[in-house]
DNA sequence: ATCTATTCCGTACGGCGTACCAAAAAGTTA
DNA sequence: TAACTTTTTGGTACGCCGTACGGAATAGAT
């Protein structure tokens, strides 16, 4: 015996559930879901999930704080119904002909849209919910691996490799500049004014590696222009990886 | 002109300022800060970040709310700590001779530490602090790839490549556990009731790449009995991948 | 004009992190 | 021993948060 389908489902796919149209009774509402999803992505953009609180939102819709729970059930729930309105806004490329490059498509997508929207990555206790805009991503990463060679279970799990390392590395960037934002000092300065206390406080500990590949890396890191240079040691050594694992597979089947 | 060196420093490398030894004065503390911060883990992990209040680790402790913070400067300084201790907690195997087994035991010990500590995944918006537990780690995981070939930039950006890795795989499989925990349902419960409302939801579009691969994923992911062989499929092209590079860099230099 | 369904929104509750302050306890000094 | 100084302790309170509740306003249906 099934149990009652889940209702933030029709709230992601904007189904209006049974009323098929025409006017119904009550009040009208001034604005839509979508207004509202909209308005709180803008604030997270901006702020942050820690600053996007309902009240705050409600007044930036002029809106009563509690006028909000007529659009939305509670704040998780507009939470999934911004990621993926994020993740249905944009659009999606067509797929270049080369294995590599689609590989790398799908990352440098999932890469820019976690620049653009960095409370994706905020968001960590909640649900995955299937929403449009979730769908609609998945199918087209798919179609970038579709026809290569890997099974179903193979093609989900580089789907998750690349837009995993893509997760990561953005989140080393925002840390980075969470630091600097927080201690208001670049890296380098930060290093700089702390550097005698390090030598007091580690009182003997050496780090011999982590002391020359640390600096090394904070350099590089300093000095990168284009932050996504970061993220291409790391793409490259993922797609070779994948790349050889499908021409051994390729290769096995003829 | 270098500023004010980072008072939080101190606490992590527990390095008491000053006091060379003897007796100081006023009340004693009934605690160390160790007491604090383990207790503090012991409930983090058992309930998440969300389950950890101020007011709840001083019960707990059998302290009033206020006097946790003769310990500790407040709550965020709380978990840096818990990081870092967790991070200092694990002994840490000895390297291998094998270079993929080397790779493999820095990811193995990051996944094990994430099953352990789940809430280390939930920290996000925190600054990266330097402390003793974190920098034997560095040092450990720079330690399994020193000497074979790889500039110091590479060492550091293979170790965030391993370790981000085992992050996003660890997320997803919590994603999956807090979809279980919060809906009651397992996966396959939670498709077989919403498959219908889905149908009617989605009215008309179709995700056949999604549809297939999710399904088959769900199947494979609902049936392994061991969560570790998740991580399989992507740490092994990761592997690959930096091998070859490593190889051919050899190569180059011979 | 009345009824009913719906939205709007003011008030309020419990929980959070933590600022402030007075009381208690320990070492130092007289 | 008594007075002083320093530190810990913990009660109270402030301003946030998400949101439960209930009454007022507004729309279509009768």
């Amino acid at each position: 015996m099934p149990n009652q389908p889940d209702p933030v489902l029709r709230l992601l796919w904007r189904h209006d559930a049974g009323e098929p149209e025409g006017p119904r009774r009550g009040r009208k509402q001034r604005l839509t879901v979508d207004d509202v999803v909209d308005a709180a992505i803008r604030i997270a953009d901006r702020d942050g999930l820690a600053g996007l609180s309902m009240r705050l939102l409600a007044t930036d819709l002029g809106l009563g704080a509690m006028s909000l729970y007529t659009y939305v059930p509670g704040r998780d729930e507009l939470l999934a119904l911004m990621v993926d309105r994020a993740l249905g806004r944009r659009e999606l490329p067509a797929m270049p002909d080369d294995l590599p490059d689609r590989m790398a498509l799908i990352a440098r997508v999932q890469y820019e849209e976690l620049q653009e929207h960095p409370w994706l990555l905020e968001i960590s206790g909640l649900r995955a919910w299937v929403g449009p805009g979730a769908s609609d991503r998945y199918e087209w990463q798919l179609s970038g691996l579709e026809g290569v060679g890997l099974d179903d279970i193979e093609m989900d799990q580089t789907v998750a490799l690349l837009s995993g390392f893509v997760g990561s590395v953005v989140q080393a960037q925002q840390r980075i500049r969470q630091d600097e934002r927080t201690s208001g000092l670049t890296q380098a300065e930060w290093w700089a004014a702390n550097a005698d206390e390090l030598d007091v406080v580690m009182a003997g500990r050496a780090y011999p590696l982590a002391g020359r590949v640390g600096a090394a890396a904070g350099e590089a890191y300093q000095a990168a222009t284009d932050p996504a240079r970061e993220m291409e040691f790391g793409l490259a050594r993922i797609i070779d990886g994948l790349m050889s694992y499908i021409e051994d597979k390729q290769a096995a089947e003829r």
